[in-house]
DNA sequence: TGGGATTAGTTGCATAACTAACAATATGCC
DNA sequence: GGCATATTGTTAGTTATGCAACTAATCCCA
C-alpha cells in the first residue's frame, strides 16, 4: 500500500529530524542566553551524574544512548571545564567513576529549570493525553529497534 | 508542579534522544547491509532532489532543517561521491542549482525501500492513528520553536 | 545612478557522532 | 597457574553540526 508508505516516510522526516532537533537547538540558544556555557550534550551527562554520582563510562553510555568513544570524549571535555573528575574504581581497574564538582553541582537547578521552561515551549498547546500517547510511541519505536 | 515537570523532563530524553536516533542508527546499519554507501544526511539530500531536481542550496536548507554551512558540506562530499552536479543559476548567479547524477537517480528506489523497511521495523504494533497522533504533536513542537 | 541592505554560498573553529582497531584489566576454565 | 575470552576505556579517521565571519551578487530606494 503505497498510500501507508508514503504518510510514514513524511513521519520518518519529523522524527529523525525536525522536532529532535529544533529543542536541541532551543535548549542550547536559552542556555547561552542565560549565561550557561555548555554544550546540551555535555548537559545530558551532567543529568544522570545529578540523579547518580559516580556512575562509570559504560553507565553513562547506557543512560545516554552513545558509544563508549563518545562518552571518553564528552567525559575528556567536562573535565577540562572542570565539571567532573575520573576516579579509577578501586575494585576493578579498568572502569572509571566519575563524580561531580562542586562546580557542577551548582549548574543542577538553574539547568533543570531552563529545560524545564524549554519543554513548556516546545509543548505549548498540547494536551497531556496527547504528549502521553506521543511519549508511548517513541518508547514503542526505541523498544522495536534496541 | 514538580510531577508534571518531571514528566516533561522524561519526555525530553525520548524526542531528544531515543527514537530518532534509534532510526537514524538503524536506518544507516541497514544501508549497510545492503551495500548502500552514503550516510543518512547524505540521503536526506537525495530524498528532496529526487522529489524535485535542480533545487538551489537555501532550498535544501530549507527543506532538510539544516544551516547553509552544513549543506554545503553535505553537497561538497555527495559532489565528491559523483552522485550531485553544482550547477550555477543563469538568473541569479549567487545561486547554485543541485543536479542529480545518473548514478543518484538509480540510487532512489532500493534505498526508499531500505527506508519503508526500516520505518515498518520501528513502528511494528504502533496503530495508524496513534501515529497521526505522534505526527501531529511532532509538528505542534516543531511548529512552537520555529 | 549610487550606496546601503539583503541574500546565497563558503570557510574556519569547536564539538560531537560512528566505526574500527587497540591497550589494559578481569574472568573463567582447564 | 596459565591462557583464551570478555570487558572497559582510549585513539585514529571520517562525517556532520552550529556559530561567526567572510565574499560575491542582487535588490532597493533616495
Amino acid at each position: 500500500m503505497p498510500n501507508n508508505q508514503f504518510k510514514r516516510g513524511e513521519l520518518y522526516s519529523f522524527i529523525t529530524g525536525k522536532a529532535s532537533t529544533a529543542i536541541a537547538r532551543r535548549l542550547q540558544k536559552n542556555f547561552k542566553q542565560q549565561g550557561v556555557d555548555i554544550t546540551i550534550e555535555q548537559w545530558s551527562v551532567l543529568y544522570h551524574l545529578w540523579k547518580q554520582d559516580g556512575l562509570s563510562q559504560q553507565e553513562l553510555c547506557n543512560a545516554t544512548f552513545r558509544d563508549k568513544p563518545s562518552i571518553t570524549r564528552l567525559v575528556d571535555n567536562l573535565e577540562k571545564l572542570k565539571l567532573v573528575k575520573r576516579v579509577s574504581s578501586k575494585d576493578d581497574r579498568r572502569m572509571n567513576l566519575i563524580f561531580l564538582t562542586e562546580t557542577a553541582r551548582r549548574l543542577q537547578d538553574n539547568t533543570m529549570e531552563i529545560a524545564n521552561q524549554t519543554l513548556n515551549e516546545a509543548l505549548e498547546g498540547v494536551s497531556v493525553t496527547d504528549i502521553d500517547l506521543c511519549k508511548e510511541v517513541l518508547q514503542q519505536v526505541y523498544d522495536n529497534l534496541k
